[in-house]
RNA sequence: CGGGACGUAGCGCAGUUUGGUAGCGCACCUGCCUUGGGAGCAGGGGGUCGUAGGUUCAAAUCCUGUCGUCCCGACCA
């Protein structure tokens, strides 16, 4: 490729409108133009490293026996009518309807056709296991679009979907799965940790995210630094922590708290310590409402209150719901509680001695209550939001926290998708059983992103060279220079010939024009042709990433490179 | 969906308070000059001021509606 042929229009500014480095870099090394907002046209050079990413992809799935399909993004309404999420998937479903009025989405993911199409085609145990895979455009309309390709609404997706015999069999694939998913990140030059997850709406237990490493990470995750646990801080298990238990019962004691209705307040004006208090939040679940206990200091993990309760929906119980079942917001307590309030209890709960709540009764509190002496729970679970510093739940020692962007996850499915649409097989002993289902996505435009994230610095990005838009640019300083040029261009041809991805700068421009360029679109290996390469034959050859210069002859600089390039691959 | 801000040339912005010929920098085109880190000089092209309506002799500017975009929050395979 000639730059001055070339279709990326650069930009020395920032547009206004990119916030993170990863969405600046790319919009001002024109790799991709916004169409609409969370929608993009990728240009010639983004295009290509995604194709690269892609390709890595491929070849990862297909050495563990996936197979690629190509569904299409339009999907008749009748198959998310079967599984049900035609009413559960809110409004990010992309809905649209035909000119004869009939229903039709915008695919977001693919279980459902992929299984509908398997349901039909697979019958036998011997056919199994089965691993469709597709790269495919996927559609969410997103609520709040955001960070360029780190959340769009129209995105590409890898999207494997495993079909196993039984849960044996899907542990296996599932952890082959997990290995493809460390190679591809691996070799796409990322720092990627995979964390333990919540398998969310999709449905299912058993899960994985593949998180990059970054400061503008949407997500929070815990790590251990003495042993191999990872969580999002979804799901991070957390260790219930006592609070004065040699301390002796004493008999509990109501106290007037004129005005105070957070735990704050109540703390300040009776001089005790947050943690001393129990707060009791209710929430509606569902058609229920549930009394929810945990200590005064800590947050409530929605996403395991939700798995606890195994409702669908889960929100804040208003003030009309929490007097209808007897009690009074902002002085909400165990003691006494409603007889049909189911009440869940966080692990730590129990161990806080002597502790403060809500006395029922508006501005009153009470002192020195007890669990299991005052009043008792209908689940003790934990639910508790995990915090950096706490223990690790396997080796006792404190959790680091990071931030991540998770550019890839692996579910088990089981048979949620199987069984609502019926994709059985027929085993040895002629016995019908559902398939056993896992699905695997990778954000392709995000892994993208999340490169660039991790690898750039004030000048631009720097591609690791496996998914780098081209390998090596070759920059003559001086177009004037008939001889220069020619050495250039010949060099140019001889690097096509034996297959390298070389872009060659021929544009009438000043020098620093060209290296500022160069660095901002990031390629690995830059080669120079100057005034030296008349006077002693010798060019120069940069490496982006370490910024390390090698003069070399002119004769066998080519396979200097091709060398160069295979050893970074 | 709640809160905040912004829509003026491809990009970054000024002009709006106090209505009166639509501007600056970058980019682009021509010429000269320059060629190892976004040079200089001279000339030039490009904008229904998001959009619809209203007030006014006169609207980028004031009023109303509407659309879009971004940020925070909520939400999220």
């Amino acid at each position: 490729m000639r730059v001055s042929r070339l279709y990326a229009p650069t930009l020395r500014e920032n547009p206004a409108e990119a916030e993170i480095i990863s969405h600046q870099l790319m919009l001002r090394a024109g790799m991709m133009h916004k169409v609409a907002s969370g929608i993009y046209t990728y240009m010639p050079l983004g295009w290509r490293v995604m194709k690269k990413i892609m390709d890595i992809i491929r070849d990862e799935m297909d050495k563990v026996g996936g197979q690629e399909i190509c569904m299409p993004v339009v999907q008749p309404a009748e198959i998310w009518q079967e599984s049900g999420r035609w009413q559960v998937y809110g409004a990010e479903l992309w809905r649209v309807k035909d000119r004869h009025d009939r229903d039709f989405c915008l695919g977001p993911t693919h279980e459902e056709l992929i299984t509908s199409h398997i349901r039909n085609d697979v019958r036998s145990y011997k056919q199994l296991p089965m691993l469709p895979y597709q790269i495919q455009v996927k559609f969410r309309d997103e609520r709040r679009p955001r960070f360029g390709l780190m959340r769009g609404r129209e995105f590409m997706m890898k999207d494997m979907y495993s079909f196993d015999r039984d849960e044996e069999a899907l542990d296996k694939t599932y952890w082959q799965l997990y290995q493809a998913y460390s190679n591809i990140f691996r070799r796409c030059g990322l720092n990627c940790r995979p964390v333990e997850a919540d398998s969310g709406a999709i449905g299912g237990s058993g899960s994985h995210e593949f998180m990059a490493l970054s400061e503008n990470g949407e997500s929070m995750i815990l790590y251990c630094g003495s042993c191999d646990y990872a969580a999002t801080d979804e799901i991070a298990a957390v260790e219930p922590v006592g609070i004065d238990q040699s301390e002796a019962l004493s008999d509990v004691k109501e106290v007037y708290t004129p005005d105070c209705m957070s735990v704050d307040d109540v703390a300040a004006f009776l001089r005790i310590a947050p943690a001393k208090m129990v707060k009791t939040m209710c929430y509606q679940a569902d058609d229920e409402v549930v009394a929810v206990l945990i200590r005064g200091d800590r947050q409530i993990n929605e996403i395991k209150l939700q798995n606890i309760l195994g409702c669908c929906n889960l929100v804040f119980a208003t003030e009309e719901a929490v007097r209808a079942v007897g009690m009074e917001p902002g002085f909400c307590g165990p003691v006494g509680i409603n007889k049909k309030i189911r009440v869940i209890v966080d692990t730590e709960v129990p161990l806080v001695v002597n502790h403060g709540c809500g006395a029922h009764k508006k501005d009153y509190h009470l002192m020195n209550v007890n669990y299991g002496r005052d009043y008792t729970a209908d689940v003790i679970a934990d639910i508790r939001m995990v915090e950096v510093g706490d223990a690790c739940p396997y080796c006792g020692k404190p959790l680091l926290g990071a931030r991540g962007i998770e550019v890839g996850q692996v579910f088990k499915l089981h048979t949620k998708y199987s069984s609502a649409l019926g994709a059985r097989y027929i085993d040895e002993n002629s016995e019908e059983h559902d398939m056993v289902m896992g699905c695997y996505g990778i954000g392709v435009g995000r892994t993208m992103a999340a490169v660039i994230e991790q690898s750039n610095d004030q000048y631009g990005i720097i591609w690791p060279m496996a998914v780098a838009p081209y390998q090596v640019m070759i920059l003559p300083v001086n177009d004037k220079d008939e001889w220069l040029v020619e050495q250039a261009e010949v060099l140019y041809k001889e690097l096509l010939d034996r297959g390298v991805e070389v872009i060659i700068d021929d544009r009438h421009e000043r020098p620093g024009v060209k290296f500022n360029d160069a660095d901002l679109m990031g390629f690995p290996l830059r080669v120079t042709f100057g005034k030296k390469c008349r006077e002693t034959g010798k060019v120069e050859v940069k490496v982006r990433a370490s910024g390390e210069v090698i003069e070399v002859d002119l004769v066998g600089v080519a396979d200097l490179l091709l060398d160069m390039i295979k050893k970074s691959l």
